[in-house]
RNA sequence: GGCCCCGUCGUCUAACCAGGUUAGGACACAGGCCUUUCAAGCCUGCAACACGGGUUCAAAUCCCGUCGGGGUCACCA
């Protein structure tokens, strides 16, 4: 049997981290298995505006390598691969659950149905529906319709037995089905909804495996109701445990940020984003801005390779020490039945850990690629930078090294991009290393002397210079390496100085130090 | 509330199915080393079988119960 998995998102405008794991699942299976990942749209319940809404689903799953082989733009089989091109043939299995006694129409009006329902409440009792005004027989069907009813079309489900579902994950489930209800599979305006659709899609999708949420699992039985009423072969199920919020087992959704802003390390995540994007000139709104939506990473300048192994690792393992996967090892490795069954939290701080060990294997000229398009938009170079600038930014990122954990980070170096005399000094760096110690400034000015002479500026030489210098003036390394820190680069932090100072040229160098001394006298005359 | 699912360090997890481990790894945290600040790296440490009964020579592991958490109960998907 082919394998055959299926993703089916609603056009939501978003692509939310959960999702993308139910997804993800259901890519590496089929991937594992030498099967088709599908591509389904369940847009049952929209109306307009399906492409706008699907667009940021669709480029968040190509982003992170999730490729589909039919669905959208792939084209396939079996489509359309939108339900809402698909009602005739939910109709037709609406005719053959009628025709066949499965189902049938319901003139209940709402209000009736309600009055039931809260009858069988009060009688602290579960709620049967009375099936009062089921429309069995054409008289019937006329009789209510004569009274002005509309009818709505109700699966009708067993009301004794037992079944048991065989899931994957969880092994057998069993369900009573007296406890089901006469579920509505279709509206009064002839539209179908989702169970019937997703039922009688998977069947003509010819889906093998049904992955989903953990939310599903008590969907099932009425899903396969309709599929063993319609005659249909059941699909294996495997009920995926959800993404929980940080720190808890309650289901990730993005509706609670403000709950999850509470949590430190989310809050961190959210603003070392917003930082980025700010310099980047993105809106930063948190509705469509923040880490439970996918974009975010992207935008951000994550490794989707790094997203995938923290996500594959949320619910799964290979073993007790396995922890770094390319997407290849995890399609060479994955497995339903490693699967666990309690939901994992979310954990902004082994995502970060993920990414950091994912970007140490990005050669330099990767992330130099990587890297530019944050300079471009943050207008410290030109969009067409040629040579000498690609060669500096290649530089820095030499120098940074690991320092630069998501592209948006070389942000921080910004400083070696700007004039020398708008470049912007950190206050308090400032005064702690020029202005506190009295020495500083004399110290600084002396060993600008000895950079205004130096012929070599790379930095191994300047290394020694420094040393030199230091030796000759019975100091510490320390009373002077910071103080010139400070004056080039503006900040108490950053990589090697020496690297600093080599990359920015003597003449900036001079230009920066001298500015810095001109400001420490303006001060403290 | 009914039904269903789940319960190992703060977090992700291994060992559970085929009982015997000082309950392992990773992230985080704490301390130390290195050092030119910040990172990184290295070393060390902290830290868990939800609880109670059984079965057994032996239980994280098998059985029962309790408690706790979650999901779901739509003419949403």
């Amino acid at each position: 049997m082919t394998v055959r998995t299926r993703f089916a998102p609603s056009p939501t405008g978003y692509l939310h981290i959960g999702g993308v794991r139910t997804a993800l699942f259901c890519w590496l299976f089929a991937r594992r298995h030498g099967g088709r990942f599908i591509l389904r749209i369940d847009d049952t319940d929209q109306q307009r505006n399906v492409e706008a809404a699907l667009a940021p689903i669709l480029e968040g799953l190509k982003w992170l390598g999730i490729d589909w082989d039919e669905g959208p733009g792939a084209g396939g089989d079996y489509g359309p691969y939108y339900q809402s091109q698909r009602a005739d043939l939910y109709q037709a299995a609406v005719d053959k659950l009628l025709a066949s006694g499965h189902a049938y129409r319901d003139y209940a009006r709402p209000e009736e149905l309600q009055a039931e329902r809260e009858a069988a409440e009060k009688a602290r009792q579960q709620f049967v529906y009375s099936r009062r005004w089921m429309g069995e027989t054409a008289d019937d069907c006329r009789r209510f319709e004569a009274e002005g009813r509309q009818a709505v079309v109700r699966l009708k489900m067993p009301r004794q037995g037992k079944l048991v579902i065989g899931d994957l994950v969880r092994g057998d489930v069993e369900f009573d089905w007296a406890r089901e209800q006469d579920h509505v599979i279709q509206r009064a305006d002839g539209t179908c909804l989702y169970h019937l659709a997703s039922v009688v899609d998977d069947h003509a999708m010819r889906i093998s495996h049904v992955i989903r949420a953990e939310e599903h699992l008590s969907n099932t039985p009425r899903q396969m109701f309709i599929a063993q009423s319609l005659g249909y072969g059941l699909p294996a199920y495997a009920h995926l445990p959800f993404v929980a919020e940080p720190g808890s087992k309650v289901k990730l959704s993005k509706r609670k940020l403000d709950k999850y802003l509470k949590n430190r390390d989310f809050a961190q995540l959210l603003e070392h984003g917003q930082r980025i994007a700010r310099a980047i000139g993105l809106a930063v709104q948190r509705d469509t801005f923040n880490p439970v939506i996918v974009d975010f990473y992207e935008r951000v300048g994550y490794l989707p390779e790094a997203i995938i192994n923290y996500l594959a690792l949320l619910g799964w393992s290979l073993d007790d020490r396995t922890e770094h996967f390319r997407p290849e090892d995890l399609i060479a490795s994955f497995s339903l039945d490693r699967v666990n069954k309690a939901p994992a939290s979310f954990d902004p701080q082994k995502l970060t850990a993920f990414q950091e060990r994912h970007m140490l294997g990005v050669p330099l000229d990767q992330q130099v690629e990587m890297v530019l398009p944050y300079l471009q938009k943050a207008r410290l170079i030109a969009a067409d930078a040629g040579g000498p600038v690609r060669q500096r930014v290649r530089q820095i990122v030499a120098a940074a090294a690991d320092r630069i954990k998501v592209s948006g980070d070389v942000l921080d170096y910004a400083d070696f991009f700007t004039a020398d005399d708008k470049l912007e000094y950190d206050t308090q760096a400032f005064d702690k290393r020029l202005r506190k110690d009295p020495q500083a400034a004399k110290l600084l000015a002396k060993f600008r002397r000895r950079l205004a002479e130096a012929d070599a500026f790379d930095a191994e030489s300047l290394d020694r210079l420094m040393r030199q210098f230091v030796e000759a003036e019975q100091i510490k390394l320390g009373q002077i390496i910071h103080a010139v820190r400070v004056a080039v680069t503006g900040k108490a932090i950053g990589f090697g100085l020496f690297d600093a100072l080599a990359i920015l040229g003597k003449e900036s160098c001079l230009a920066r130090i001298d500015r810095a001394l001109a400001m420490v006298d303006h001060r403290t005359d």
